[in-house]
DNA sequence: GAACTTTCGCCGAACATCGAACAAAGGCCA
DNA sequence: TGGCCTTTGTTCGATGTTCGGCGAAAGTTC
C-alpha cells in the first residue's frame, strides 16, 4: 500500500519537481486547504528536507514565501565505473553536482581494489563539496555488465572478472546503495536531463559494444532477469563471417561496434586498436574510417529499425564513445530507420545525439539515488521519525 | 492524485482479485481497524458491488463471513472484430462469460454497418443472459489495426476501409468504451486468464499478418503512436526476394505470415489460399506444409530472439490461427531463438502456446472494460456517489 | 455445557483535516 | 501618508475519519 495522496512525500514531489514553489501553488494543485499544506511543509522544514526562501513577487497582496528543497545537508554519489575508468559525480538533492572525478581504472582488478578506490575518491569528493560523510544519504552505481538490480549483485558479467555475485551495496555502510547497468543509468540520466517529458525513450550506447537502456513509461525497463536492452548480440544481415565473443556470428556488436570498426581498418591497411582510435580518424578526415562509421551506423539503423516498430518509442537518443562522430553514425542510423521502420511509428520519433554526453553514466546514476530517496514513501518515513 | 490506501476501491481491489474473502483477511493485508474495514465494506455493499455469501469455514472460532463481488446487476461486453468476422462475449465482473456469439463479418463493410451488427447481438446476449441493457456498464473492443487508445479512433488502419479516424466510442452510450488494437487485447486477455502473476509477456498472433502484443510490469505497453507490437515488418535476413504489400521487402509477415506460407506452398504446386488451408494442410499430413511451417517458426524466431535481447520477458505466447499447427510452429521458434538469444535472457524464458486460444481477443478486450470498470478511482467514484 | 477461539458491531477516544477568522505584508490610489 | 484591497500564512474550534477496546455472536474443543 502506498501513502495517502497529499501526504508529506507527496507534497515534497511537488516541490521538487519544480510544480510549486509556494504554500498556495501546493494548496491548488493536491486540493488540500491551506492550513493542512502549511502543517505539511513546517515538517517538511523541521526534518530539513524543504527550506524557505526569501519572499516572491506580488500578485498583488502579501508576497508569498517560495519553498525550495534544502539541499545543503544532503549529498548523494553517482558512480560510473567503465571498463578502465571511474566516473563519480557528487550531487545535492537538486541533482546538482557537487563536485565530480574522473579516473583511469581497471575494473578488472576486482571488487575490493575498485571500491576501495571508489572510497577514497568519495572522501575526497566530499570534503571538497564540505560535507560529512553522514551527509552521504544514498549511492548509485553503474556497472558495464548485468546486475540483479534487487540485490545489487552482477549476474555473471563478462569483463568483470572476480565480481559475480559480488554484494555492492554491503560494501556502503548506511546509506542506500542502488547498482545497475550502466547502459540503464545512462538512458535515466538523458531522460531526466534532456528529454523529462518522454514517456519512452531508448538510449543507445556505441562503444566497444552496443547496448541500449530502455525508458517506458517514464521508468527504466530492466526486464525478467535485469537483461532487457542487450541489443550486441542481436543479429544482422549479411555478416555470417563475423564471429562474435558471445560464441554467435553475425551480432551486431561484432560489426559495428568501436572494436569492429578499429579492426576492419586495421585490415585495410589503417592502423586502429579501438573505438577512440576510430573517432580519431574520423576527426582526422580520415575517408575510409568515415565510411566505415557510417556503414555501422547502417547496420546499428538496420537493428533500432526493427526496435522502434516493436517498442514505439518517442527518442532515441545515440550515445557512448563512438557518439563523438555523431554526425556520420546518425546518418547510417537515420536513413536505414526512416526506410525501414513503419511511418507511424518514424512520424513522431527523433533520433538524436546524447545531450547529456560523457557525464550520462554518472549523473544518472546519481539520479537513480535521489529518486529513491525523494520518493514519498521514503519521505514519509523520514517525516515520521 | 491517487486515492487513499484502503479506500472501498482499493478494499474491491482485493475482493476482485481473491487476495481477501473475508473482512478479517482485509484487515490483516491493508493494514487498517477492523471496524474500518467493516465500514468500507458495509459501502460496497449498499453500491451493489459486494455481496456476503453463506459462513466459511471455522478456523477453531466464529466462521467468517464470505465476501464475493456481487456479479449479479453487472455486465460487460468484448468485442473482437477481425477482419472476417465479429466475436462477442457478455461477461460479468468477475470476468465469466455469461453469453457469447461468433458471426463472419466483412469489417471492410465500414463503421456503420459494423457497429449496427454489434449492436443487435449485445441485445441478444444480453436477453440471453437475462440481463437488461442498463447492466451495460463498459465495453472493451479489439480491431485489426492501429488505434489511438485515449480517444478510441482508428488510426489509418490499412485493411478497415472507411474506419479512419472513426470516433467508435460515440456509437455506445451510456458505458465507457475502449479500443485497441487487437493483438493487445489478445495479450491482456492470455495474461490475466494464464498468467497473471507474470510481469513480462509478450503474445504473438501468427495468422494472415504477424502482430504481437507486449506487457510490461503486467499492463500494457501501446508506444508513443499506439504502434507499439507491429512486428511483422521487421526485416530477415536472407530474403531480399520477398515484396510486402508494406512497400519494402524481406519483411517478416511476407516471408512467414499465414497467406505467405500459403503462396509459397501454392508454388510448389500444392494449392492454398489462406492460414487455414496451410493448417489443414499440415493436420492432413502435408510434408511440404510442415517443413515450410517449420521453416516459418524459424524465421519468427530470428526476430523474437532479438526481442528477447531486447525485452527480456518471461514468457512468450503463440497465438493466431497458425498456432493451431503450433507443435511445428514452436519448435521452429524455440530453435531459434535458444540459438541466437543471451542465455540469461533465455534461463527463465517460456515459449508456450496460446492456452486461451480463439476467445482470446474477446476476453481480452472485456478484461479491458472490466478492469478500467473494478479500478479504484471509479469504484470510489461510484461509492462515493 | 464450560472454556476457548474467531468474527463482527458498537462506541468513545485519538487523530487528521477543514474552514472561518484573524494577522501579516505588500500594492494601489486618493 | 494613510486607508483600502488583495493575497499569504497562522490559529483554533468544528467536523469527520480511523482506531482500538469491549461485548455479543457463533462456532469448535474437551
Amino acid at each position: 500500500m502506498t501513502s495517502a495522496p497529499g501526504s508529506p512525500g507527496d507534497v515534497l514531489t511537488l516541490i521538487s519537481a519544480g510544480s510549486a514553489t509556494t504554500r498556495s501553488d501546493l494548496a491548488k494543485i493536491t486540493g488540500l486547504a491551506r492550513s493542512t499544506i502549511s502543517q505539511r511543509v513546517d515538517a517538511l522544514i523541521e526534518s530539513g528536507l524543504v527550506e524557505e526562501t526569501e519572499s516572491g513577487e506580488s500578485t498583488g497582496g502579501r508576497p508569498p514565501r517560495q519553498l525550495r528543497l534544502h539541499t545543503e545537508d544532503h549529498a548523494f554519489a553517482g558512480i560510473d565505473l567503465g571498463a578502465t575508468h571511474c566516473r563519480i559525480a557528487l550531487m545535492d538533492m537538486s541533482s546538482d553536482v557537487l563536485a565530480e572525478c574522473e579516473d583511469p581504472l581497471l575494473i578488472a582488478e576486482g571488487p575490493e581494489t575498485v571500491l576501495a578506490h571508489v572510497d577514497r575518491r568519495l572522501d575526497e569528493l566530499l570534503e571538497r563539496a564540505g560535507r560529512p560523510r553522514a551527509a552521504l544519504r544514498a549511492v548509485g552505481m553503474g556497472v558495464p555488465g548485468p546486475v540483479e538490480f534487487a540485490t545489487g549483485r552482477p549476474n555473471n558479467p563478462p569483463i568483470m572478472p572476480g565480481w559475480n555475485d559480488y554484494p555492492i551495496p554491503e560494501h556502503f555502510e548506511g546509506c542506500a546503495v542502488f547498482v545497475d547497468n550502466d547502459v540503464n543509468v545512462m538512458a535515466l540520466g538523458e531522460h531526466r536531463n534532456a528529454y523529462p517529458g518522454t514517456r519512452h525513450l531508448l538510449f543507445v550506447k556505441i562503444g566497444t559494444g552496443i547496448g541500449c537502456g530502455i525508458v517506458a513509461e517514464g521508468t527504466l525497463h530492466r526486464g525478467a532477469q535485469g537483461s532487457a536492452g542487450d541489443i550486441g548480440h542481436i543479429r544482422v544481415s549479411g555478416h555470417e563471417d563475423a564471429g562474435c565473443r558471445c560464441g554467435n556470428s553475425a551480432c551486431l556488436e561484432a560489426v559495428a561496434g568501436g572494436a569492429a570498426v578499429a579492426r576492419r581498418l586495421t585490415e585495410l591497411g589503417i592502423p586502429a586498436e579501438s573505438g577512440a582510435d576510430v573517432v580519431a580518424l574520423v576527426q582526422g578526415g580520415n575517408t575510409q574510417a568515415l565510411r566505415l562509421v557510417r556503414e555501422a551506423g547502417r547496420l546499428i539503423g538496420e537493428v533500432l529499425a526493427s526496435l522502434v516498430n516493436f517498442f514505439n518509442p518517442e527518442v532515441i537518443v545515440i550515445g557512448g564513445a563512438l557518439s563523438r562522430v555523431h554526425e556520420h553514425l546518425l546518418a547510417g542510423i537515420k536513413e536505414t530507420v526512416y526506410r525501414r521502420s513503419l511511418p507511424l511509428a518514424t512520424h513522431h520519433l527523433s533520433i538524436v545525439p546524447s545531450r547529456t554526453g560523457i557525464n550520462a553514466a554518472a549523473l544518472g546514476a546519481g539520479i537513480l539515488a535521489i529518486e529513491h530517496y525523494l520518493s514519498p514513501d521514503n519521505i514519509n518515513r523520514i517525516v515520521n521519525a
